[in-house]
DNA sequence: AATCTCTGCAACCGCTCCATA
DNA sequence: TTATGGAGCGGTTGCAGAGAT
């Protein structure tokens, strides 16, 4: 976010006699400088501590959640993946609203930016169903018609990203799509069946924050990068002074749809993806399903489905 | 070109939970 | 046992930019 600009476009320092000059609104460059730096050099949590011994005019509320959703090094910026779409759609099947549980199992995104997600596209669309999003009809959409036929777009990319020189592996309706690429960019989740609110999955990881490349490591909520870490720094790391140092790109250029922005893993996922639990498993055809749900029967719901269904992709 | 409307998202708020004294 | 403060979570707001008119 170019911080400045917003910043001065109205002066968001609020005065009272109670908060102690306190600043409040978007961040300045200077400010994350600053709380980068003390933070590599003194690592996280005790925010309220680490706010004023930084300096900083802010409430310790304000530095972690500027730190977590935006400075950390192994945040991930950017459009959301197909996989990742499938993954949230999946787990908030599962959970619900927990957004910083869903975004344990989503290396490198926060639980604003997934709960920014589901508002701004899986709940519009609800809308435009004209259902509510926490409704059967809405719930056996995305389960039966919009997470399929994700799947499939998947494998589309995958194919074509395969074609020329890498092998791929797609099964419809089968437990597992598997690609092995040789491209640079290689976070792939092996989303076996194994996530309950117990279980780890694998990530074969590539050059995303947590493991050197073609690693495959056992992937827990503990050990994500959305689990907050005094470790992200070493303990005495060189001031940054210039933002752009710390992300390696012009950090103006914040546009998620700007590929210069910051990008810790490039994003394209080249992967491996298995179904969640029970979402494949047994073959389902879920296009000889669709006929059979009601709901989706009656000509006018459709049309709007499949107008929400493009528009969600 | 100007204005209006919509969209995405950073940031804030209020609440709960948990650890500690 | 209770009080207090830190941390984290989910919901909401407000703004900038994009797109439409």
């Amino acid at each position: 976010m170019d911080v400045k600009e917003r910043g001065s476009s109205n002066n968001n320092t609020i005065q009272s006699d109670d908060e102690m000059d306190l600043r409040r609104g978007p961040w300045t460059v200077d400010e994350d400088l600053t709380l980068i730096n003390y933070i590599a050099n003194h690592g996280e949590g005790r925010w309220n501590n680490l706010a004023r011994s930084a300096g900083l005019k802010r409430t310790g509320k304000s530095c972690r959640l500027r730190w977590l959703n935006y400075l950390r090094p192994d945040v991930r910026r950017g459009n959301i993946s197909l996989e990742e779409q499938l993954l949230i759609l999946e787990l908030h099947s599962r959970w619900g609203n927990r957004w910083s549980k869903i975004a344990q199992y989503l290396p490198g995104r926060t639980d604003n930016e997934i709960k920014n997600y589901w508002r701004t596209r899986v709940q519009k669309h609800a809308k435009q169903l004209k259902c509510d999003v926490n409704s059967k009809q809405f719930k056996d959409t995305m389960r039966y018609i919009w997470m399929p036929r994700l799947v499939e777009r998947i494998q589309a990319a995958a194919a074509a990203a395969a074609a020329p020189a890498t092998t791929a592996t797609a099964t419809v309706g089968s437990p597992t799509l598997s690609t092995t690429t040789t491209v640079t960019a290689n976070t792939a989740y092996n989303y076996e069946n194994n996530l309950n609110d117990n279980n780890n999955f694998e990530i074969h990881n590539g050059n995303m924050p947590f493991g050197g490349s073609n690693v495959t490591q056992s992937y827990t909520p503990e050990n994500s990068s959305t689990a907050a870490s005094s470790d992200s720094f070493g303990t005495q790391v060189s001031p940054v002074s210039d933002l752009s140092e710390y992300y390696s790109v012009p950090v103006s250029n914040h546009n998620n749809t700007n590929p210069d922005y910051y990008q810790p893993a490039q994003v394209s996922y080249s992967d491996c993806i298995t179904s969640p639990a029970g979402f494949f498993s047994g073959g389902v055809d879920f296009q000889s399903m669709e006929p059979n749900n009601q709901w989706i029967q009656s000509g006018a719901t459709s049309d709007n489905f499949w107008n929400a269904e493009n528009m969600l992709f």
